[in-house]
DNA sequence: AACTGTGAAAACTTTCACAGCA
DNA sequence: TGCTGTGAAAGTTTTCACAGTT
């Protein structure tokens, strides 16, 4: 790896240990870091490993362990210094220098994204909407207009942004991955459940809400089994049937865009992560 | 927790191994589900390990592994019938008799969620959606009208949902979560980054989108870093400046029902906290 | 006395490679 | 032959316990 002059000021990231952190302890740095904030914003200067943990929902040892990886943060007998920390961890997780995001798919989900206010507290922003929806475009959402998806090659030129999240229906989910990535774009985050096909430098994350639910679903079903098969509350109602609808109804979509039908090919895309390295659950 | 008589059979799942289903691999079952609902859609009878495997993303060796936990599934020589292990899985994952879903907060989001066909069409039925917004109540999102959050109490008993879903506003969050467990429900999928306060037999699931931003982040800074800090189409576009403006901005909300947050996935921003012990991804 | 940082042990997960079956 | 199921090895993550610092 080309190694670099010094600037005070470094591009990307400050001491550059990203290498040697543990997959799993970058996911928690993401939710210390929120805690973080708010204790910095409630003027809290001082945090000891033990408050930090049980306010993140991890054990003490593991949040220790975890902010080791970044170096010496804190000061023993004492605790870490909140607002240090703060931009410790975001000076790792790449968030310094903030991020410009696109998103392509302007439909409810879509919609929810651009208006959620705890991307701009943590540092992206929205620059560019996009949508193929003509009843959509032009319209403006938090501020942003909707622009056509067809200016989406040009506008990412123009916008040049570090992020490109795909809120489409599935069946678009594909189309527009490629458009992203011909334009350059190297991040994704797609909420579509279909896994993206992309080259190996770009980095593609997918994200899908149902997976959630069936989680809690399997801890339901196992807390049932162990207790003895009640389910509480639950066990007056009415069982849903799962399968009593078709499994492919394209079904009744409500909203302007977001639904979509099961559209994928049988042995379509792998989920792509950077450096041939495939990011797994 | 009451302790309570065993009943041989346990009414929620079939073979009931649940207990001995690592952690890991359950986050992965509910991909391979997706992936085999889309098979069954397509006709498709039979599958490999290896063509299941391309198209969940993963090793054909991990799928196999993560299988054989659901006792024996397939024909050797052959492969997996693709009905007959969908059924599985949704057994396992206590998906069987679908489950009943209320909403609390009808904002973007929570608009978004209802309207999303993922969830019906994977056994989740929408059965009540809240809020205390005045005007959006009496409102119909997708066929079902927005209700009074003060009717909630009442709701659940009779509605008998098995899950809730908080996407309320952050300040709101454990109010909602309070009124859920007194009222009974068992399993929450909270939006809300903020912990939330509850009693360990119930289940809490958060889920934080800015969470997975904040992965990719990562990923492209240890990508940039590892390539000699150049960051690609990025480097044109002005930084966008994180903390210029104050952290605890209740900030632009545009949008009618309050803030949102959206989703994560199996690894990264998810967090399970049950009985008493937090479990980690 | 209080609290961090860390080596070393334990637990969990993934990968390998092959035995076994249709 | 082709593909599943699995034990054993390799790798990763968590937990423990305590040495070290203020």
């Amino acid at each position: 790896m080309t190694e670099q002059h010094e600037t005070p000021n470094s591009g990307v990231s400050g001491k550059a240990l990203q290498k040697d952190i543990p997959q799993a302890t970058v996911a928690r740095l993401a939710t210390y870091l929120r805690v973080l904030a708010v204790l910095a914003d409630d003027a809290v200067a001082i945090v000891s490993s033990e408050e930090l943990a049980v306010a993140a929902g991890v054990g003490s040892a593991k949040l220790r362990k975890d902010l080791s990886f970044l170096g010496p943060n804190g000061v023993r007998g004492v605790g870490y210094d909140v607002i240090k920390l703060r931009d410790r961890i975001e000076d790792v997780l790449g968030l310094s220098e903030g991020h410009r995001v696109v998103l392509v798919g302007a439909g409810n989900l879509g919609r929810a994204l651009v208006g959620y206010g705890g991307f701009r507290r943590r540092g992206f922003a929205m620059v560019g909407l996009f949508d193929n929806d003509p009843a959509l475009i032009g319209t403006p959402v938090c501020g942003l207009p909707v622009r056509d998806v067809a200016e989406l090659t040009g506008a990412v030129a123009e916008l040049a942004p570090t992020i490109a999240v795909i809120t489409t229906p599935d069946a678009h989910a594909q189309a527009v991955c490629d458009l992203l990535v011909a334009a350059g774009v190297l991040c994704i985050l797609s909420f579509s459940p279909v896994a993206l096909d992309a080259p190996p430098h770009v980095e593609v994350r997918r994200v899908d809400l149902a997976v959630e639910m069936q989680l809690l679903s399997f801890e339901l079903a196992r807390n049932a089994e162990a207790a003895g098969e009640t389910v509480s509350v639950a066990a007056a109602g009415d069982p849903v049937g799962v399968r009593t609808a078709p499994r492919n109804a394209a079904a009744m979509n409500c909203t302007p865009i977001t639904t979509s039908h099961a559209a994928a090919r049988p042995s379509g895309g792998t989920e792509t992560a950077s450096k041939g390295a495939v990011v797994q659950p």
